[in-house]
DNA sequence: GCCAACGTTGGC
DNA sequence: GCCAACGTTGGC
């Protein structure tokens, strides 16, 4: 065992990509993501990394499943597509700017936990997520608080 | 390098 | 739809 199994959670709209289109396909490249802190987390994924996955602009908005990392940060296509709403004109075949990794579907939880019971609950004060404006779609997360929202969940995971 | 204008995210 | 909290762009 060289690396500590990392632990993130990762935004994605529902009506775009939800815990049930994962489910269904299994895997998905992780493409769109256009922001330079998200991606560099993305760059220190493993595989084997599990993930929260969030599901943002929802009625309500929260952790609705486990995924995990079996792909690690590769070039995006999408940047080089003229066509992609991704598409970005200053990324070169050479030189890509924006990366993407492999997520694969662990569980889905039998209720999503919104939001709201994240905030209030004590033993995950510091989380990101729950910080007031915070807009990163990609963000690490502590093993404590990551075992706690599993708790929370009732998942099946287990770290 | 500063910073105003603009665009985006995302909760509500 | 509103708006706070950013990140990015570009003029200077």
């Amino acid at each position: 065992m060289a690396d500590k199994r990392g632990y993130w959670l990762m935004k994605s709209e529902p009506d775009v990509f939800s815990i049930d289109d994962l489910e269904r396909k299994g895997k998905e490249g992780w493409d769109g993501v256009r922001n330079y802190q998200a991606r560099n987390y993305m760059r220190e994924m493993r595989e084997g990394d599990l993930v929260l996955f969030y599901h943002s602009n929802a009625k309500p908005s929260g952790v609705a499943g486990v995924a995990t990392i079996v792909g690690e940060a590769r070039p995006d296509p999408t940047q080089f597509d003229p066509k992609s709403d991704y598409h970005d004109p200053k990324s070169t075949q050479e030189e890509p700017r924006w990366d993407l990794v492999e997520v694969g579907f662990v569980e889905k939880l039998a209720e999503l936990i919104p939001l709201e019971t994240l905030k209030n609950d004590a033993p995950l004060d510091g989380m990101l997520v729950t910080r007031k404006g915070s807009r990163l779609s990609v963000t690490p997360v502590e093993e404590a608080h990551f075992r706690r929202v599993l708790k929370l969940g009732g998942a099946k995971t287990k770290v």
